[in-house]
DNA sequence: GCCGTTTTCGGCCCGACTGTTTTCAGTCG
């Protein structure tokens, strides 16, 4: 699929006419046109060839002709012309917070500026304070910019932001004139990586709130601090903004404020055409400026025709279109996850024993859990011998006789080889209660051969689940060479399950991948990947990606009661 | 550049804060 790369030039030309000046309005249609090609489920290559790009939300003549073109012979002239105005990093000083495009249009012209090496030689040397709109704390800010950037790349994991927020929130809490507090932006929509952290208030005294907001243990220094928001930067790099707004205004706040910017922009633009004005203060009528409702989100929502939509639902992806129809899924809820298939003990690399897993997974009040470790040739991670697995499994019946309330899993997460051959016989793989496979060596095959391995794996008999689909690790490791289509197709034909790994690095399938799998009729299974205990709680990540991928629970495997989960998995 | 219960031209989401100004442009979300 191209789609991800004519996106990525889409917002290129964006940010290059941007630089050049171009109207807002212009540059705006090139992103709405690339985050709809984003968030295609299909083939882009495919619509073009059928002549359906036109009728794409966003995408009018001009944008049509360039997507033809990209896709058709891989290039696009327009965009090579525009390229060649102007140096190749100056995009990159676009990423550093405080700059625009104005600013680095106006430091490419005046300084000859073209990179962030550049530009931060020219701040420590005093240069920029001479240019109309820029002086001494503009330099400062743009040094302390880069350092960030480089420090954190810009985001942290979800599970690094989740805990910040909530122990943040807990503090906030103990200030005893604050009425409401919710974790909003990107967190509470439960986004794989999270920019800046948002937290919303009402309070009464927002003064004193913002005071003993900045004076929170873990602050390393004030941004900003006004009467309505505030923005702190965390010891551990993470920027925390605060908002505080009246009660009226909560739920229309905790809407705008929770985004994605994308969701709010489509939300404000069907507000105008039924007659209202949408902002972070409430709804109100657009001629008359009178307010209507604003102190819940579901008052928004059900006032603008809607049904309520769940957070993690909010990136522009259809979900607004569906609550207008009264459409949208009931998506799978925290609390429906019975258990977790994926979890390694000390028989292969995890760091506590089955006995110690399956106590906390009783504390957690799971009906089951699952073990799976390494097979034979992965030697790094003390892969299992056929023999010790034979052994392994006689272990859990042991344990399975002395639970009553919990129901033990032996599987394994068989290593599937460069040939597509898997690490175990049939007759071991047989004698499991699951199987798990997944690619863990050569990871760097072409994508006809990696995509032809991993359908190998998945056509042998014994084989329930794949493991992290595509093996991305976020920030680190691009995902295979796949034809993730295929793979989705593989999986309906071989009844094999795909995983969303919950490991916050991986969260393999993504949200994007999931929607597309049970488009497709695919059924998928949320595995931790564990390898400790304090690893379990990870679920919640996973089915927040379920979530993000328009999963009920009825798609989830881990959802089912253990006697139907047993039933499914002896087919 | 896109789009149409305000329509084929003229809008396009909108408010807060900062730094640089002396009334506002730029950036951010």
């Amino acid at each position: 699929m191209k789609n991800q790369f004519v996106a990525d030039v889409l917002y290129k030309i964006a940010d290059l006419l941007d630089i050049k000046g171009e109207i807002y309005f212009k540059t705006r249609a090139y992103r709405v046109a690339a985050q709809t090609i984003e968030n295609l489920d299909e083939d882009i290559e495919i619509i073009v060839r059928e002549n359906r790009i036109g009728s794409l939300p966003g995408v009018g003549e001009g944008i049509s002709k360039k997507i033809r073109e990209l896709v058709e012979t891989g290039k696009l002239e327009y965009f090579e012309r525009l390229r060649k105005e102007f140096p190749e990093g100056l995009l990159s000083l676009l990423s550093i917070p405080g700059l625009g495009p104005r600013k680095v249009a106006s430091l490419y012209k005046n300084l000859g500026i073209t990179n962030i090496d550049e530009l931060r030689k020219a701040c420590i040397d005093g240069k920029l304070r001479d240019l109309d709109g820029f002086g001494e704390i503009t330099e400062r800010n743009i040094l302390r910019g880069i350092h960030l950037l480089e420090k954190t790349s810009g985001r942290v994991l979800l599970n690094v932001a989740y805990l910040d927020g909530n122990n943040y929130q807990e503090y906030l809490k103990k200030f005893d004139r604050i009425d409401k507090i919710s974790i909003a932006g990107s967190l509470r929509r439960m986004r794989e990586t999270i920019g800046d952290l948002d937290i919303l208030a009402s309070s009464d005294y927002p003064d004193e709130l913002m005071d003993y907001f900045v004076k929170y243990p873990d602050v390393q220094r004030v941004l900003l601090k006004g009467r309505t928001k505030t923005s702190v930067l965390l010891k551990d790099g993470v920027q925390v903004d605060l908002r505080v707004v009246g009660k009226e205004s909560y739920g229309a706040a905790l809407q705008y404020f929770t985004g994605s910017k994308e969701h709010n922009v489509h939300m404000r633009s069907i507000a105008i055409k039924k007659g209202f004005k949408l902002n972070e203060y409430g709804l109100f009528d657009k001629k008359t400026d009178k307010y209507i409702v604003g102190r819940t989100e579901e008052e928004v929502y059900n006032r603008l025709g809607m049904s309520y939509i769940e957070p993690e639902l909010r990136e522009n992806r259809g979900e607004i279109e569906a609550a207008l129809e009264n459409k949208l899924p009931r998506i799978i809820e925290y609390d429906d996850v019975k258990g977790d298939f994926h979890v390694h003990s000390t028989w292969s690399d995890g760091s506590d024993t089955i006995e110690t897993i399956v106590d906390n997974a009783k504390k957690i009040g799971y009906s089951f859990i699952g073990i799976a470790d390494h097979s034979q040739s992965l030697k790094i991670a003390r892969g299992l011998s056929e023999e010790k697995l034979i052994k392994k499994i006689a272990e859990i019946e042991r344990i399975n006789k002395k639970n009553n309330d919990i129901r033990v899993l032996c599987g394994t997460e068989c290593d599937i080889k460069p040939d597509g051959s898997l690490d175990y016989s049939k007759n071991v793989l047989k004698k499991l209660d699951f199987v798990y496979i997944g690619i863990h060596s050569k990871f760097k095959m072409n994508k006809k051969e990696m995509t032809r391995r991993i359908i190998s794996g998945m056509e042998n008999e014994y084989v329930d689940f794949l493991a992290h689909p595509t093996g991305r690790l976020i920030g680190r490791r691009d995902p295979y060479e796949i034809d993730i289509e295929q793979i989705i197709d593989a999986a309906r034909e071989t009844n094999t399950l795909l995983e969303i790994n919950a490991f916050p690095d991986r969260l393999d399938l993504n949200d994007i991948n999931i929607k597309f799998a049970k488009e497709r009729g695919v059924k998928l299974v949320l595995g931790t990947d564990a390898h400790s205990i304090s690893h379990l709680h990870f679920m919640r990540f996973g089915i927040a990606t379920a979530r993000r991928g328009w999963l009920e629970k009825k798609d989830v495997l881990n959802t089912y009661p253990i006697k139907e989960i047993e039933k499914i998995l002896q087919k």
